[in-house]
DNA sequence: ATAATTTGGTTTATAAAATAAACTAGTTTA
DNA sequence: TAAACTAGTTTATTTTATAAACCAAATTAT
């Protein structure tokens, strides 16, 4: 069976991350994201924006100390996106050898 | 333990498909590559001559029944950011539950 | 024999994505 | 009250991926 294609939306290194991040914690914040990334607060922002449009995870906005705070959750859709994109890579990773 | 870096020139969809495959046979010709991984002819050719600039891969050139044959074999350099990639993703794909 | 088609690609142009830089809005500290 | 910091967003730039166009030669059909 043949090399499957990759979900475009989670081939990439932070958006991956993120999912990854989530599918552990169930829910985190902007800045719990941004450190354990390492990425910039830009991208962070623009890459959350995109799996929020694709209903992966849910963005709600609230403050907390007087501060403005972006919490994420992954959502079911994003749950079983990440869970067959995973499937799908690891055909990748294990090369069959051809005899 | 953190998110490791990914290599940026095998996450690629189709440079990793490549790798995935040279990897299986150690060697496999331009036709072969393309068809087992769906691409467009130019996409390849691009994907194919940065991995070569990188030295993941060796390119050769010769003739096939009159016809220009171009046959791809990965080097050892090639074979360990393989590995090393691999093992950097497993980490994104099998999330940690921070209890 | 020559015109059309096919093989096996490369090069160039365009679209999409990632990233960085600049900006907003408000808070805290000196 | 000015400077610095938090927590982001928006815009611009760079990079990447992809598609379209092209090239050279071989084969096939007329």
């Amino acid at each position: 069976m043949a090399l499957k294609e990759l979900n475009p939306l989670l081939h990439s290194q932070l958006r991956l991350a993120v999912m990854s991040l989530l599918a552990g914690v169930k829910e985190a914040d902007f800045s719990f994201l941004k450190e354990e990334t390492n990425s910039t607060a830009g991208n962070l922002s623009v890459q959350l924006q995109k799996l929020k449009e694709a209903d992966y995870i849910e963005i709600e906005k609230s403050f907390k100390n007087n501060y403005p705070q972006t919490t994420c959750k992954m959502t079911d859709k994003g749950l079983v996106a990440f869970n067959e994109y995973v499937e799908n890579l690891k055909e990748y990773l294990s090369p069959k050898s051809k005899s």
